[in-house]
Formats: structure tokens, sequence, C-alpha cells
DNA sequence: ACCTGAACACCGTTCAAGT
DNA sequence: ACCTGAACACCGTTCAAGT
């Protein structure tokens, strides 16, 4: 009957997957777990902390998967261990699309947040980066991370289709010369582009990054 | 009198820096303006619409700074060019808290967001990234930095000091040896992080990267 | 201890009515 | 064309009252 607290946060996070951030009402919620909205107040707090307690249970999905690669770490390549901690989180992400941004406001200071950061941790010291450096280096990549997959769920990265207002007025500067840029770059702005396939060039990328810092570090 | 609109997203953004973004109510925006909630419809057409206003008019605060550095550009290095843009970014950001999330939900094809997004494009060029790539590291750059920026002003960069429970929970799971990286680490994760010198050493990785992307570039 | 009901001070938006 | 007033269907949270 302790578990009062984690039905309230299971029918937040169903409301949430099922209808988005903003049907999450302490009133919705309340009725979902078949209670009046006042009765969350003595387990959650407020809405805030319920928000906190969300994101909390999210990331416990995270650590079974990666606990099993930190397992069979033996013969694993860091390189192997990050990547997919990154498919990981970016899958996990798109599952529950409310999550990302609110992960800009949070510290990642809960147990399971811990566990998470400190695969990232061992993997750089693996890969030999300094260790006055990881804990930037770690942050770096995982800035990266989360801003990736919210300009994903956000709508930063929209494939195409611009409203054509927008997208008139792109042209027309262009046209104009004021995006030297743009023009010099046409062939390559046009449409789809591949989320997939990008998310797997920057990781190449960072991954350079990361060996880049493991190389300045042991030269001085 | 066209510039009702103007007058609106004037209030509205004082609004947002004095209290913050959730104050930003149609209904208070309404009264700073000194007309009725209803009136601003045929303005801006819904809330949603409203902060798009904002973050466009915010944007063009950011051109003329860059517009300086793109005329100068003659003897500019790509990296002071890129530094400085960083820089302007990240000021305008702390200036206007509520802006960094907001980024991650649209598109950046508004005129002047194309104008900020050209600068980059050409100086990445000018570093000799491949231009089939410059648009995908022109993304990873401006994520990375949205990023930085909306953890700071968000609440995920914290320094120091975490509440009590949250710290004392890491401590035993340090001591429990289920945290490996973090006991390895303990000497470089004590609390103050200067987080403009993190900014600094982060953006000399990034040029780091856009180098390495160049030269592999040039090398096939 | 735990829950309820009513209330307070808000929201965004629709719609009919005024000028 | 532009604005208003009233209304609808919501919010998070406080507080006194019930068991």
């Amino acid at each position: 009957m302790a578990d009062r607290r984690q039905e309230i946060l299971d029918a937040a996070l169903a409301l949430a997957d099922e209808r988005g951030l903003e049907a999450v009402s302490m009133r919705a919620v309340a009725e979902r777990t078949g209670v009046t909205p006042m009765a969350l107040y003595p387990q959650v707090g407020s809405k805030a902390e319920l928000l906190d307690g969300m994101l909390e249970r999210l990331l416990t999905e995270l650590v079974p998967a990666d606990a099993a690669l930190a397992a069979g770490a033996d013969g694993q390549d860091w390189r192997v261990r990050l990547r997919a901690l990154a498919h990981a989180f970016r899958k996990l992400a798109h599952g529950h699309p409310w999550a990302a941004t609110l992960l800009f406001s949070r510290p990642s200071v809960t147990p399971d947040a811990a566990r998470v950061v400190d695969l990232v941790y061992t993997s750089l010291l693996e890969a030999g980066v300094p260790a006055s450096e990881v804990p930037r280096v770690e942050r770096l990549v995982s800035t990266y991370m989360i801003g990736y997959v919210a300009s994903e769920v956000g709508g930063r990265f929209v494939s195409g289709e611009l409203n054509p207002r927008a997208r008139r007025g792109l042209v027309a500067a262009v046209r104009a010369k004021a995006l030297p840029g743009h023009a010099a770059l046409a062939r390559w702005l046009e449409p789809p582009v591949d989320w997939d396939a990008e998310f797997e060039a920057d990781l190449d990328d960072l991954m350079r990054l990361i060996e880049t810092a493991a190389a300045q570090g042991s030269q001085t």
C-alpha cells in the first residue's frame, strides 16, 4: 500500500505517453488513479515534483539495458558501449517524447541517472580521457545527446515540409544574396534528411572528439 | 499603427524577462498592452504563435552583432567568427532565460534565424568541411550550443548545492561500489564548476571536431 | 493518517454583440 | 475592421471538514 505513489506515477506516465505532457494535470492524473485531486498532494508534493518523479521513473527503463552492457564489458570496446547507450537513450526518448525537454531542467543526480552517467565516465576513462577532463566531456556528450532527441521530438528538426510562407522567405533571401552560405549549399539543403544516419555520423564525430581529448591528455 | 503586433510582442518579451515564461498569459499580455485579451487574437493568432513571435523577435538581437562580424570577415579567421557567435548567443540566452528551451521546438527558418545559420555555414565552408557535411555539422554545433545554455538556465547544470537527500544517495552508491566511475573521479567531481571555462573548453573541442571533419573530407 | 468538497485565483479560446 | 463582455471548459493549490 506504500505503492500509492507508484500508482500515481504510472497514471501520469500513461497520460503523458498517450496524450502528451500538457494532458498531465493534477486533476486528470487523479481521475485516472481513481481519487480526488487533493489526495495526490501528500504523495507527490506538487506538480513540479510529480514531473520529477516521472523522469526518475523513466530513467529506470534505461538502466537495465546498459547494466547488461556493463556486464559484458570485459571484452567490449568503450566505443560500442557508448554507442549502445546513445541508441538506447534515443529510442527511449522517441517512446516518451515529453521527457526530452524536461531533462534540461534537472541535474542527473537520481540513483538511476547517476548509473547512466557512471557508464559514460567509465567509457571515457577507458578511452584514455584524462580524469580531470572526464566530467566535462561527459556533459558535452550528454548535452549533445539530449539536445538531439529534444530537437527531433520537439519539432526543431523537421524533415522537408516548411510552411509555404517560410519557404518563400528563404528562397527570396537566397536570391537576394543575403544568405551566401545557403546559396553555396543549395544542392545539400534539399529536404529529406535521414535522422538515423545523421545521428550515426554525429556519433562518429563525437568518438573522434573523445579520441582527440585522450591524445591531448597523454601528450602533456 | 500596423505596429500593434510589435507592441504586443514588446509586452510579452518584457513580461517573460521580468517574471518568467509562465507569467506570459494572454490575459497578462493584454493588460500590459492596455487592451482586452480577445483583442490579441487578430494580431498574433494564438498563444503558440505569440511564443513564435517572441523568439523571432529575440533572434533579431543576435543578428546585428554578427553582421558586424561578417563585415570584418575579410581578415577574420572562421574560428574567431564562430567563437564570437557562440558567445553572443550564450549571452543573449542568459539575458532571456525563457528562450532556450523554446528553441528546441521550432525550425530555425525565420529570416533572422537563417542569417545566423548562414554565418555558421560560411564558417564551416571556410574551415574546409565538405559541402555535403556542412548542414549536418551546423546542426551538431548548434544542438550542442542550445543544449548548453538550456542546461545552464534550465537547471540541469547546478553548481554544487545538491539537496541533501540526493547527495547522501550518491555518496552511499559510491561507497557501495555501484558507481565505479564516480569513485575513480571523486577528486574531479568536487562541486564548483566554472561554466564559462567549461564552455570555452567545449568550444576548443568543437573547433577540433570541425578541423577533423575538414581533414576527413579532403582526404577522400 | 488519509481523503473529500468547496472555494480561490487563475488559464486559452469561442462567440455574439457592439462601434 | 477592430474591440468588448460574457461564457465555457479548464488549471494548481489552500483550507476546513469529515472518517
